[in-house]
DNA sequence: TCTATAGTTTACGTTAACGTAAACTGAAAG
DNA sequence: CTTTCAGTTTACGTTAACGTAAACTATAGA
């Protein structure tokens, strides 16, 4: 275990780090999304703590809604589960996949269409340009 | 024009054709998003609301808002506008490619995670079936 | 000792995106 | 003519994801 695996972190240099509030932590916690340990009544939060905050929020960015976050951090550890559970985790990592997958092409299709929109912004400037000469 | 662009759909046809209620399409009305013609007090959708409603509901998919959505789609069309505002709706275009591009960037992340998962899970299940033997 | 600075819990408020229900209209079918 | 069906408006209800505020605690510095 590396030293940095050891730091800690309080709630509000994590709240700053991430640009959201400690009420949002807190309330991740409350949903069961991270349950960081504590000095006294202090919460204190671990690297590991701390790359789930990272993944909850990054399910966030891709519209994902806390509970699918949950799902899908819970699929990265598949110690502890018995053959029969293994097979269903496969089967739904697979289905978050094609999830995804379907997701990468509508974003990709929107990109493009940006690009061309931003061409015919370009085409209509030039017109513009050319009616004030 | 050709006839595939006069044909018009009602909006129980709509809701069907994209599995969602009649009142989410007149929710959207009710926000702005869409103004099908009327024919008496029914409304009446012509290709380019159908278009208009596959927008949005792609949008919903990535995770976007119905107001970012409804940015999003008032891009398509520069016409109308002077150089200013062409400026303007450029450096936006420019500012939602650069977030979408980082989205499409954190789903790579996500799938190639996922793809780890799957691994250690089958790896997992491996262990499983040498213990059961 | 006073005060300022994090942190805590508890609880009610808010916004977006619809769901659900009630009460009505108009056209078509039997 | 009445029932059925698709559509309409209006309005209140619901859920997720926090915001906001109140009331309290613990520690460090002047």
């Amino acid at each position: 275990m590396s030293p940095a695996d050891q730091r800690s972190w309080t709630i509000s240099e994590l709240a700053e780090e991430f640009d959201i509030t400690t009420r949002t932590i807190r309330f991740y916690e409350e949903k069961g999304l991270m349950t960081p340990r504590r000095q006294g009544q202090n919460r204190v939060y671990s690297a590991a703590d701390r790359v789930k905050l990272k993944l909850i929020l990054r399910g966030k960015r891709l519209g994902l809604s806390l509970q699918e976050s949950q799902e899908l951090i819970d699929m990265y550890r598949p110690e502890g589960n018995n053959a029969e559970q293994l097979l269903a985790l496969i089967e739904s990592i697979r289905s978050k996949r094609r999830q995804l997958q379907h997701q990468l092409e509508d974003l990709q299709a929107m990109l493009e269409e940006l690009d061309a929109s931003e061409q015919r912004c370009r085409e209509a400037l030039q017109q513009e340009e050319q009616h004030t000469q």
